[in-house]
DNA sequence: ACAATAAAAGACAATTTTATCTTTTATTAA
DNA sequence: TTAATAAAAGATAAAATTGTCTTTTATTGT
């Protein structure tokens, strides 16, 4: 569904929100040992998030990742955009690159309805509230 | 959400379905104008299709593609499976190795629901169905 | 039998995605 | 003002996906 970059990219954001404010931010080696991702490839994903003002950095000592108030409140859609575009969530679901109600693939009413529910699940969940079940403990970004 | 080779084997079973029987079968270079997509990548596609019994063929004079009866009544989700096993069936969202109940992802509520529905559609929809809607002619499987 | 046909199979190549390593730049504490 | 720190940036590489080309095998009409 997503790709892997994507994945990683959410997953560092919630763990930044869940772990880190204005005043204490947090490293990319924490981040990625708390997401059991790969350290450097996470790192370019995160200059992605910064770039878009999904994520705020700050360099030197004491500096970090960290979510400003409004970054957190974002929804995950921003993420997945910034990452693999749109694609998911207009594009056909078997590739056409016009698929439309007056020229649409066999499968495009159903997958439309899909496409919309995914659209529909990342505009709902905001960073935080993911962030939040973390705190939780009901809600994991790594095994064990 | 399906990989390249996934998309090209629905469109490309789908085409055969509604252009072929036991009687007059369909050939690569046919199937691959129709569809729009690389021939050759498309007859490595179909080799995996063939030999998971979702479509049939014969070489030779006459040869090619087709669907027997009981083919044209599967649904497409064998066809996924084949090609791209069922990780999006079954996987998590933000690919996690290991995402359950007792242990999920954040997003794993919202993301069984969305999985279960794409699971559904791909249940639900045969190829047969598919086919008749291109015979019908609301339903394309290339542009122009 | 033989030539023509068409899928199967194998080798190879391009592209994209994923991942690693090194150097540079910015920041700050001492 | 210097040394330490941490992200940014750049270069490179491995792996997976996608795509092409050639050879082989099976089938059939003549």
């Amino acid at each position: 569904m997503f790709s892997k970059s994507c994945e990683y990219a959410i997953r560092a954001t919630i763990y930044i929100s869940a772990e880190s404010s204005m005043e204490k931010m947090t490293g990319i080696d924490e981040i990625c040992e708390h997401i059991d991702a790969p350290k450097h490839f996470t790192a370019k994903i995160l200059q992605i998030l910064t770039r878009n003002q999904i994520v705020s950095s700050k360099k030197g000592v004491n500096g970090g990742f960290y979510l400003n108030k409004n970054q957190k409140n974002k929804p995950l859609i921003e993420i997945v955009r910034a990452t693999d575009g749109d694609v998911l969530f207009s594009g056909c679901g078997l590739g056409l690159k016009e698929c439309s109600e007056t020229e649409p693939c066999p499968l495009h009413d159903k997958f439309k309805s899909i496409r919309n529910n995914v659209k529909k699940m990342m505009e709902e969940s905001t960073i935080d509230s993911m962030a939040k079940k973390l705190k939780k403990g009901n809600g994991f970004l790594r095994e064990g």
